[in-house]
DNA sequence: ATGGTTGCTTAGCAA
């Protein structure tokens, strides 16, 4: 079973890309990010057409997120659900094929000491206190998503000049490790070791040409279904061409 | 220190 994360980086820009990549890939499960699209802007039709139902939880010009698979979703729940307010379309989560899947779009955290960056760490709390309440361990799970933080240093293609960015923060990097904490594996990170795989390069300072990219976008698992993982990779051609995003597809494949 | 680019929405914000 392939599985595949990707911010698409607005999915009315990244239609005629998605379409050829998911042809051409054909993951069996999907999550997608930064749709900025409402519900019934995605084009449904188009990845039914190439056998892919969607779950979409879009919202206008910002965020927005989605799950697409072969296998029937069942059990599809948009947002947190814990009563608080949620206005922001960053979180799906759905059944399928035995397996609990999530698909989020953390925070990016604009700068440091900002008030994003404080919205930033009081949502990947949230977060954590979401999955505390709906994700088993023992079970099969992947978490995946653009997580907006480089876990370790050789995640960074320039480790000083990005020491001081939201991305790579030790309070981000402390709140993604109490998420982790909740039994889910890194699933690129337990099948390479070596620095030098990025998933999300600026557009800007020709970050892409310069490879000055960071491992942002994650596939975590729990350890039932890490135990069945037989690669990881990130799809760096596909960052490559004509309008491409700014992130590449992370994927990772799993025995059965 | 600030800039650089892309996308959405239409001058400014977010990333």
């Amino acid at each position: 079973m392939k599985v595949a994360s990707w911010n698409v980086n607005s999915v009315r820009a990244r239609e005629a890309r998605l379409l050829a990549w998911l042809a051409r890939t054909q993951p069996e499960l999907v999550c997608l990010q930064e749709l900025k699209a409402e519900n019934d802007v995605f084009p449904s039709a188009a990845v039914e057409a190439l056998g892919y139902q969607a779950a979409v939880h879009g919202q206008r010009t910002y965020n927005g997120v989605a799950i697409l698979s072969r296998a029937p979703l069942t059990e599809i729940e948009r947002g947190f659900g814990d009563g608080e307010d949620d206005a922001q379309a960053r979180v799906i989560r759905a059944r399928v094929a035995g397996i609990r899947v999530f698909c989020a779009y953390f925070p990016n955290g604009g700068e440091v000491g900002s008030e994003k960056f404080a919205y930033k760490l009081r949502w990947m709390e949230r977060m954590r206190r979401y999955l505390e309440r709906t994700l088993e361990k023992s079970e099969s799970a992947v978490l995946c998503g653009d997580f907006n933080v480089a876990p370790e240093d050789r995640d960074v293609a320039r480790p000083e000049e990005w020491k001081d960015s939201v991305l790579c923060h030790p309070e981000a990097r402390a709140a993604l490790a109490r998420i982790a904490d909740l039994g889910l594996v890194d699933t690129f990170r337990r099948q390479h070791s070596e620095g030098g795989h990025y998933s999300w390069w600026d557009y800007r300072m020709l970050g892409f040409p310069k490879n000055n990219g960071l491992r942002i976008d994650h596939i975590f698992a729990t350890e039932p279904l890490a135990a069945r993982c037989q690669s990881a990779e990130i799809d760096r051609n596909e960052r490559k061409g004509k309008q491409p995003s700014d992130h590449a597809p992370v994927l990772a494949t799993f025995s059965q």
